[in-house]
DNA sequence: GGGTGAATTGAATACGTAGTCAGTATATGG
DNA sequence: CCATATACTGACTACGTATTCAATTCACCC
């Protein structure tokens, strides 16, 4: 392995000092172009790649953006992932990625994370507790969380309105004329569940139902088949299931066809939430709400550029807006 | 943003020296028990972490693994993605991920990879150009390719053997007793797909047939949809369709079914290569070749810990077998 | 001709840690 | 009691770059 070339070596070789190479690969200080010349002449010569570690170290800002992502292979997500990367790669930025194990709080990657000196820091996945967020903002890191919010915290977060996606569902449900509807959850502590859970049930009661159908699932696809394989074999036999994901309400359109026998919307309407590619796929066509991933995506980076610009602006919560799809899952619209 | 905590202040409230700290926190040489612990409680009160930037600087050495990934939507790869992460997590190194712009050449994102000085790096994606590979090797990168390999080049590359699974398709297909098999491709000029490609055509011309359908696809549902739509309004409709891969014969079934009303496997039998977590559901059942992850993440590793180890090693191109899973979607097994 | 200012440039230093080397204290053996 | 080995410890420097500060050059003008 060759030694690595550094800036002293093309300094010597161009004949000019570090300081001035220094200059020619960062910012194009004033150099006279035939210095910059004979620097760049020598430099690709010597085959120099400057060494960002060093440069962090003295300028105390990497350029890298810490990622923390639970579920990767829940095909929401990685959509998202795609969408961070790209932008930050049009602002030359790069992506440290971190999975926290099942059942591991993202609190103990934290110290990982922090010893990497990410220059900001977005969590997709599982709650991060105040202590942490507050030790990272003292160590001058701003946080976002995406789609997912701590009250009373230091956070910032950008979520997408899961209240006001829920009422909309239950609006649909209702104006069509469902009598029976049900619910099957997600994991039961995430805001993302409890918030759809919330604005589906207010809705219902505000326009006079008492009591409903409702069975636990955790967000994928085997537990929306299952909990739909139960409620689907009552007597009292559900005519609309919204799922809080669109990966259970596939499930549950499957546990309808394959196991039951059942067709889809004609003898049960099944809503979701999220709207994953395969929610428009022929076999499914699926009616739910959206998640603005791109909206959601570029407030994200605002809020994080609001937060470096000025770490002490207050944290701020911001809601965007689920947009309904209307396919073929839902009868009578 | 208070002012960052250094290993100095640390030793200062101590009252032990820099060098001390720096002992307690990278590896545990010989210290007295009694200012390790004065040392942590120093730490602790100040919420010290030690500084990976500065750390790397003398050690050589990031502890950054870098993965190229193209892509991450399409289903197959977030699971891989996954498996590294989990690895990588147990050996406590942590991931660079970077992924190239559609059209973009790995080469492009390059430099960018090779400034933070990554200590390996995995490419899953695209292509890389001979030159660049001879560059990482020159400074100390070991290059692994994951699923893609270059002849004669000076990379590692660990791949599934495609050539193989393209064969025990065709043989599965003709011993089932299709008579009229086509294939639908993935891009061109991709060794996945010519190698799944040359297998099958291999085996079909060893087993007497001379001639058979064929369409172009991209990997894609929708282009797996719609050449099956066109290879199934043919008036000689082909009795079995081999898809480059899973998400191309999900479409083909989609398309069979609600395009055309067909029934899989009664009207036409249908395989992909892959076996990413839909085929399993109910709705699909898909008959498939299996890429098996575990593996080959495990094989990719350990080159990547042998050429870390002994960097003028041979370069090695290890292929992992597919393994066949029979589901529903083939008639007659 | 000297003064003024702008444009370039280089020397020196900081960034935060790891590791080398020499020094001190303590224990061990004869 | 001396010689020697052992266990810790601290001073110092390297890692590769950005940046400050002073120096130099040069042009220009009155």
């Amino acid at each position: 392995m060759a030694k690595r070339v550094t800036s002293i070596d093309v300094a010597t070789l161009a004949g000019v000092s570090q300081s001035t190479v220094s200059r020619v690969f960062s910012d194009m200080d004033n150099i006279s172009p035939e210095k910059r010349r004979r620097v760049l002449d020598a430099a690709n010569k010597l085959g120099y790649i400057p060494n960002a570690i060093a440069r962090s170290l003295t300028t105390q800002r990497t350029n890298i953006i810490g990622i923390v992502m639970a579920n990767l292979t829940s095909p929401f997500y990685p959509y998202v992932l795609e969408k961070f990367l790209q932008r930050f790669r049009e602002m030359e930025k790069q992506t440290l990625l971190f999975t926290s194990a099942p059942n591991q709080d993202v609190d103990d990657i934290m110290p990982h994370i922090m010893q990497h000196r990410v220059d900001a820091l977005i969590i997709t996945s599982a709650m991060l507790s105040t202590e942490m967020a507050d030790k990272c903002l003292r160590y001058g890191i701003p946080v976002i969380l995406f789609n997912r919010y701590i009250l009373n915290s230091n956070a910032n977060a950008v979520c997408t309105d899961n209240v006001e996606g829920g009422r909309i569902i239950a609006n649909l449900l209702l104006d069509s004329g469902h009598q029976n509807i049900a619910y099957i959850s997600g994991q039961p502590n995430v805001s993302t569940n409890t918030d759809r859970e919330k604005g589906f049930s207010d809705r219902m009661r505000e326009r006079g139902m008492t009591e409903w159908l409702r069975e636990e699932g955790d967000f994928f696809y085997q537990s929306g088949y299952d909990a739909a394989l139960r409620l689907l074999s009552r007597p009292d036999r559900p005519d609309a299931i919204f799922c809080a994901s669109d990966n259970m309400a596939l499930g549950a359109i499957d546990a309808a066809r394959y196991g039951l026998g059942l067709r889809v919307p004609d003898d049960v309407s099944i809503v979701g939430f999220d709207d994953m590619p395969m929610a428009a796929w022929p076999a499914y066509q699926l009616t739910t709400v959206a998640q603005q991933v791109d909206l959601m995506v570029e407030a994200t980076i605002e809020l994080m550029l609001e937060k470096l610009e000025d770490p002490d602006s207050r944290p701020i919560l911001r809601l965007i807006p689920g947009r309904l799809v209307l396919r073929n899952s839902v009868r009578g619209v």
